[in-house]
DNA sequence: CCGGATCCGAATCGATACTG
DNA sequence: CAGTATCGATTCGGATCCGG
């Protein structure tokens, strides 16, 4: 026993202990979104065991990083603790380092996007500079099963889930109709965008971006403000 | 087969599917701090299987995080790539988070402390804007098997390996005597400093750190330069 | 439906031994 | 020095089952 550890008495050693297990990370990613139930967590990650996700449900309280929180009318939710919520610039570090492609583009067939992940790899590539320096605008994101509501109010970003399961994260619904309707093909587009590899013209001549409704120049400021930052792929938390 | 993965298509799947796997970002570490050989990998991770760690380096190839590179006057060394490199502030925020105490402070025994552990972690903790507004200091630092030396030049950080194996790294071996050569007990007591749970005369008193020769009271620049700064645990990478 | 617990085969990990 | 081979101990994945 204890054979488990890695023998070593580090800040990494330690944190990838805690929250180094397989889907770990994934679950702290959604968490970070808002606070979630086990059929929550279990839809966001549909390959995730059962078995699984209760275990690291466990070792993630015991670790201090969840909390386990009854609610009022029925049911429970988990959510992150402080110590937990302190994961959010790690998280965003990873999912900016993955949205890099080193050369091949991965196939990625039958990989599906949850609202969650979308929500968090928005959240990585929103630049609260660029966001202050352009005029305020107002998103509506389609990328295949998911629908999210991107508002960018000076430096601040604040998203909404609309599909799947049009429950309102970070606050009410939001009333009123978005500046413009865009859709993506996949996220390898959002990627392409994201890393400048894709120029928002392209994609809607090659059909990867197409827009739906609204002013459709606004692409221009969408990819300018959801921006892999060259060189620079660690920036302060900022945003919240 | 390909059940392994997350069934995700999102830049932190695609991120742990890479180096996610047990020991893979403890390898990735190590060689943040200079190109390394097999064996220099094995001696810095003594609890890793031999078998765990070729299997690593393999994938750890694969992904393009790290390359192999014969030596001129036999040898050969892993080295990583530029894309391995931009897991620097991945590893750097992990460590930080790592640092910081949940609540209980674990017993830690029998944990040795690599070389290479401690340069990161001080890498982690080094804050730029603190050092440019004090004046340079030159650090011996022990730490039960393992003496750096650490110098701060202005905004800049440079850290050798005095011990054990004398290589010096990302320059020569430093001439001339250190302004002061300080001792400490442990992890927790660089844990503590860079916390703020302990302060540096307390440090003293308790004897979880001791003066070896020179001036005693940069102990204090010390314990300010590299810390955890509060509520902030992400910052822009910053040194190198 | 929600929140899991249980069982079992498959893949991975850990420890040791061995080799070019 | 730089790994490969082997084998038992864990863990993971998939499915089913169960109490509210």
């Amino acid at each position: 026993m204890a054979a488990r550890g890695y023998g070593q008495d580090s800040g990494l050693a330690t944190a990838v202990e805690r929250v180094g297990e397989r889907w770990a990370l994934l679950v702290v990613r959604d968490l970070l979104v808002g606070p979630r139930r086990y059929t929550d967590l279990r839809r966001g990650l549909p390959r995730i065991p059962t078995n699984i996700l209760a275990a690291r449900l466990k070792e993630l309280q015991e670790a201090g990083v969840v909390r386990r929180v009854p609610l009022m009318n029925c049911g429970l939710v988990y959510e992150l603790t402080p110590y937990g919520r302190a994961l959010e610039p790690v998280v965003l570090a990873l999912e900016r380092w993955g949205l890099e492609a080193p050369g091949a583009p991965q196939p990625e067939g039958g990989d599906a996007v949850s609202a969650d992940a979308l929500t968090m790899t928005l959240r990585s590539l929103f630049r609260p500079e660029v966001a202050a320096s352009v005029p305020d605008a107002d998103y509506e994101l389609h990328l295949d099963p998911v629908v999210l509501r991107v508002r960018v109010e000076g430096d601040a970003l604040r998203i909404a889930q609309l599909a799947p399961s049009a429950v309102p994260v970070g606050g009410r619904m939001p009333e009123g109709e978005p500046d413009v309707a865009l859709a993506l093909a996949s996220v390898a587009a959002l990627r392409g965008l994201a890393s400048g590899a894709l120029t928002p013209a392209d994609a809607l001549d090659e059909g990867v971006a197409r827009i739906l409704r609204g002013e459709g120049t606004l692409i221009e400021r969408f990819a300018a403000t959801f921006r892999l930052a060259p060189g620079q792929a660690s920036r302060p938390s900022g945003e919240r």
